[in-house]
DNA sequence: TTTAATGCAAAGCGTTTGCACTGCT
DNA sequence: AGCAGTGCAAACGCTTTGCATTAAA
């Protein structure tokens, strides 16, 4: 697993959701729970596929609605990856980078202090950003 | 424009297309043109609306499968970058890295050499990953 | 009862594919 | 004639949207 993501009990869940604003019915739970706990950047099919074994009548509409709603409100984020035309979702809210495994297509989080740019101070010179998230690409043999 | 791209001439493109296997037919060598020495990282419609000034009556499935060939041999380069669905493509076939300003979706890039990572050594034997291409997300101010 | 959330189906967008047509050789 | 390349249109995968139904406050 790629990721570390905190077990969250159902009441911690349903709190974070009502503190973003979002009403917590059981399929926003389900969503929230498998993607904030649970799973490894996945996709909404993934979720989809993790979640109906617990509520088999969610619909996709529901799902990619959730997803979408729990990304406005900043309890998820979004994650494209190369290789792979569908979006990714990331529960992990502390800031990281990405390591994209181009073999399995895996995502491995990089503590954000992992990563240490040299030149990071000319970079920003030259390009005056703020923000900084980054992607390596690499292949892990035999992963 | 974020981009350095060589200016060939016609036959020097004709030459490369040919060294590769691909046949340079007039639709090829308007897109291999526009993508490997004007444009900047385009989208497969960015190539088509730039190609049809000058041929009017190509055909998207041309196009995209002159896009996907020229990859295949090694021509080009594809680029998914976050906040945008559609697959971008490289022209630049130095090893080099991009810095994506989240405000304009614009693709600088950078050299590979003008990213430095500190602790590589340590990341390569934690994850024993070869191969590296970093893709630096930022906001770049009024850009 | 008023309002929000869900589920279904259809539409949308980017991309790929099947197949007939064109144009070299 | 043979064959690669092209173009059209249909299909495809992922995602979004419109709308009727359902559940909740």
């Amino acid at each position: 697993m790629g990721n570390k993501l905190p077990a969250l009990t159902r009441d911690e869940l349903i709190r974070r959701l009502m503190d973003a604003g979002v009403a917590p019915t059981a399929q926003r739970i389900a969503v929230a729970q498998y993607v904030m706990c649970e799973g490894d950047h996945p996709t909404a099919e993934e979720v989809a596929n993790a979640v109906r074994t617990r509520l088999p009548m969610i619909s996709r509409a529901t799902i990619y609605n959730t997803l979408g709603r729990l990304v406005e409100v900043g309890l998820l984020r979004e994650v494209r990856v190369p290789h792979d035309e569908s979006l990714h979702y990331d529960g992990n809210l502390d800031p990281h980078h990405h390591l994209i495994d181009k073999g399995s297509g895996e995502i491995v989080d990089l503590d954000f202090n992992e990563v240490q740019i040299a030149n990071l101070d000319l970079l920003r010179e030259r390009y005056r950003f703020d923000k900084l998230v980054v992607t390596i690409e690499g292949t892990i043999p035999h992963a």
